[in-house]
DNA sequence: TAGATTGTTAATCGATTAACAATC
DNA sequence: TAGATTGTTAATCGATTAACAATC
């Protein structure tokens, strides 16, 4: 609470990593840790470690290092893991599907509470106990259960007019998987993007660029 | 080909965004663009959007501003999109199979030409046209299609073994949904992570931030 | 030609790394 | 106490933004 200020998206990018991290140093039993050999594990630099973690507040001891226990436990409150946000997930096509049942949410910080799906042929079957929701009643949901989040899954067609009613249904928080930049429209809203074409193209450069300077390599005259 | 050199991860990771708006504009019939417009449409500064691109080369026009068409070429070409990398996908569970069906590949410079799992019940279904094979018989498919990329869809614990088994066989590019840092145990190998669930939690702090946010917003004295 | 807009250099800003005094 | 390692300040590095001459 104290210092939590203007933390710059780096930081808080590395964050789950620090958590993956320490969580699998505690299923070693690994109870403490310098940044040092964290740094050695994770392929950073110990003074980024350092540092990301004092934005925060002190959890290290001088001369000691981090308790592993602790330090996760802290990076966990600091993510707000515990709050449980309510979550429904728009479109139950495949991805919404996969993301549906493939996700622990509850070890994230959130509860799946709704599934919704505008296909006749979906709506009543069960993903995970709980049941496809016909579309048209969002509204109405979100009247009742004022969901904290939703999650994007369907089509980048549908997405924008989707995303209005969300919005003006209160839902503020959007964890989107369609291909549609929400930010642009609503500029008082968080949105946590996956965009999974542009991951791909990434790839597809680095492979690309690789090749190339390869190529270039071969051809290069020997440096000493 | 000529300056390519030394593209900061930063750049590379906007090209898929332009790639994305410029082919909206051409649905659009959007023949002219000048940087500035482009940055309004995109919410980045102008200088960003020619800095960026004069990275790769000279494509526009000074008192004109760019092709869309041209431009949205270029950046398909820099991507490699054109390339087909033959890839495979290891894991045939939710999510393997939503991203099998999912994606658009050839559109993102791929050809998904093979699934693997290793579930007996699994083996032998099809996903796309394309039969589930054992994964017993990775090896040998390596060893006479050599693929360029594999898509790991696993399990955490079987990351690591799979991981190295496909090195083993040659395959140097991944595409990884595990959660399994890759390139800490091999080096010389191309990894483009997406972490869900890393991604997931930071939705879930920049939530919980600016709850706090508000929160302290409410008791501070009003500025003017 | 005048206006527009680029390509590119220079200035600013922010993030990472190094260094070291504080302290367990 | 001596050794280790933090928290934190200062130095470096890189990325973004601003400015403007070049030029279509």
């Amino acid at each position: 609470m104290s210092k939590h200020e203007n933390i710059s998206v780096q930081v808080i990018k590395r964050l789950p990593r620090y958590y993956r991290f320490l969580g699998e140093l505690l299923d070693k039993n690994i109870t403490r840790i310098s940044s040092r050999e964290l740094s050695d594990r994770m392929h950073i630099t110990a003074s980024q470690i350092r540092q990301d973690l004092n934005c925060f507040g002190v959890f290290g001891q001088q001369g000691y290092g981090y308790s592993v226990y602790a330090l996760h436990e802290e990076i966990g409150h600091i993510l707000g893991i515990s709050h449980q946000y309510s979550a429904i997930m728009i479109g139950a096509g495949n991805l919404g599907r996969a993301i549906s049942t493939h996700m622990s949410f509850e070890k994230r910080g959130f509860r799946l509470t709704a599934i919704f799906d505008s296909d006749k042929n979906k709506i009543g079957q069960k993903i995970r106990d709980i049941e496809i929701t016909d579309s048209a009643e969002l509204e109405s949901f979100c009247h009742e259960c004022h969901p904290d989040v939703a999650i994007l899954c369907v089509p980048k067609a549908a997405s924008p007019a989707l995303a209005r009613r969300l919005y003006v249904c209160g839902v503020k928080n959007y964890w989107n998987f369609s291909h549609y930049d929400l930010s642009l429209d609503f500029d008082d809203v968080i949105v946590e993007n996956v965009h999974l074409n542009d991951s791909l193209m990434i790839l597809c450069y680095r492979i690309t660029d690789n090749k190339e300077k390869c190529i270039s390599k071969e051809s290069e005259p020997e440096v000493s």
